[in-house]
RNA sequence: GCCCCCAUCGUCUAGCGGCCUAGGACACCACCCUCUCAAGGUGGCGGCACGGGUUCGAAUCCCGUUGGGGGUGCCA
């Protein structure tokens, strides 16, 4: 077996749900890898035993599964690969790359304010010759001259001056590897060509090529930085203060597809402009070097369109299919009043109104609940405003509704013959009925509605309203 | 403070020296369609941050300014 021109990884740490961002960096690996007919990897980056947290990570698999992005192998964990840190941080202890220290964090902070403010280590252990103890950690010595540079795909050539760079730890007091040693170590371990992420870790790039370069990792590694996605202030996207799980658009309704597709935009667009497209087109499409380099702003109302076209893309048992558990499980009605056969009558009237799935049950929660939800600003517009003409229309449809054929078509043609007699139009005269018998002002056409519901129901329910005015 | 990155309509983008009086999409506005709401159709609003270069010619290349953002942890 020959090995794969390229080999890519995503690398989350289980420190939180996925989220949007990391959700697009996946992708945009799994966009490069398919596209060049590589491998798409996943590495689990959780040495910081404090902060990881294992249950997260099978609800990481799961949330890449819903978006469909799947893997090359089985997935590695770093927590199980000490021996291999350990390895090479006694290797670069060998070879003067690093050393021993055993400045605790305040000490550091406390030397770093009195020589006037400047942030980070001063090499106070460098040459001290300490060994292993208590409290003592790892190391690397940054060369005091030079420049670390690289060419980033997206970003052209990024250089850092090794003089400010500080000796970062490579191992913690507690023994665990720090993530730029294990993530030099697992990159070249795991055989990979491209490291595509986040713009936010630029600048540990030169870290980590500094300790792949002592090492005397052969082979190069190709960087791409993504821009960052952003909220409305244009700051990172945060776990705290912005709503950005990919679990919760799960739960709001949004469709994979919708979704990832719109994450394709976010840094990329394909040349001929037609953004909502298969994802083989855009597999087709995508090319690393075409990522913009500025920040993109995360916007929810875009991702709706979206998620609408999809939902109107769908067959009709697709559509019953998505919409199932918001039809049984938070259902705003009884169980057993909910009856699929009556809900596919009104499906396809229902799929293409609403963005998102957790819509559905707003549309047609009035044919499963015993008595209409009114709503009130619904009532008052169109019951309390016009009175007289409410309560006309009503006599006249329950008059109407009594003994006429049961049929959409028919109950639109009796229904409006108010609208003729008196000069009113359309869409005054179905309002009252429509407000008696959903309790809403907006729902599916009404007349189809009626014929859903029954000649009993409509003329009960019309008769409950027009005893409340 | 220091380091790094970025800069086309409100937003996401196309543009990679002449096809640009800058194209598309979302949002917004108007009109059409219409039993409500959507969907759909038509039209509209709206942008190359600024200043210098380079060039016959710059949104596109270079420099600077300004403005954003990221990093600066024994987190990743």
């Amino acid at each position: 077996m020959t090995s794969p021109v390229v080999r890519v990884r995503f690398a989350p740490s289980p420190t939180g749900y996925l989220h949007i961002g990391g959700a697009r960096t996946a992708l945009f690996n799994w966009l490069f890898a398919r596209g060049q007919g590589g491998q798409f990897v996943l590495r689990i980056e959780d040495t910081d035993s404090e902060r990881s947290k294992p249950e997260l990570i099978d609800v990481i698999f799961r949330s890449l599964e819903w978006l469909g992005l799947d893997w090359d192998g089985t997935p590695v964990h770093q927590s199980e690969r000490g021996e291999m840190y350990s390895a090479a941080i006694d290797a670069l202890l060998a070879t003067g790359n690093a050393y021993w220290c055993d400045c605790t964090p305040d000490a550091v902070k406390a030397r770093a304010e009195a020589r006037g403010g400047q942030p980070g280590y001063d090499g106070h252990c460098r040459e001290r010759g300490l060994g292993p103890g208590e409290g003592h950690v790892v190391r690397f010595r940054v060369p005091d001259e030079g420049t670390t540079a690289f060419d980033d795909v997206i970003r052209g050539h990024v250089s850092f001056e090794n003089a400010n760079l500080e000796d970062f730890v490579i191992k913690r007091s507690n023994g665990t590897p720090m993530f730029h040693l294990a993530n030099a170590v697992d990159d070249a371990d795991q055989g990979i060509t491209h490291v595509v992420r986040g713009e936010d870790l630029i600048n540990v790039t030169p870290k980590v090529l500094l300790i792949r370069e002592a090492l005397g990792t052969p082979g190069e590694l190709t960087f791409a930085h993504l821009p960052l996605i952003v909220n409305e202030k244009r700051q990172k996207l945060s776990k705290r203060r912005d709503d950005v799980s990919v679990g919760d658009y799960i739960d709001r309704g949004y469709l994979a597809e919708a979704m990832v597709n719109y994450l394709a935009t976010l840094g990329w667009g394909p040349p001929d402009g037609i953004e909502i497209r298969p994802l083989a087109e855009i597999v087709e499409l995508f090319h690393l070097e075409d990522v913009n380099s500025s920040g993109a702003f995360f916007d929810v109302k875009k991702l709706q369109h979206f998620n609408g076209e999809y939902i109107r893309d769908l067959s009709l048992p697709q559509f019953v299919g998505k919409s199932t558990r918001w039809l049984y499980d938070d259902a705003p009605w009884p169980a057993e009043r909910f009856d699929v056969a009556t809900f596919e009558v009104l499906a396809p009237l229902v799929q293409e109104r609403v963005k998102l799935l957790s819509e559905v049950p707003g549309y047609v929660d009035f044919v499963f609940q015993p008595d209409p939800t009114i709503d009130e600003a619904s009532w008052e517009k169109v019951m309390v405003k016009a009175p007289e003409l409410a309560v006309a229309v009503l006599d006249h449809a329950a008059g109407a509704f009594a003994d006429c054929t049961w049929d959409a078509a028919t109950l639109e043609v009796v229904l409006f013959a108010y609208s003729d007699e008196h000069g009113v139009a359309k869409g005054k005269v179905q309002a009252p009925v429509r407000v008696a018998v959903t309790g809403r002002t907006v729902g599916p056409p009404l007349f189809e509605s009626l014929e859903v519901l029954g000649r009993d129901e409509t003329l009960r329910r019309i008769a409950a309203a027009r005893a409340r005015l």
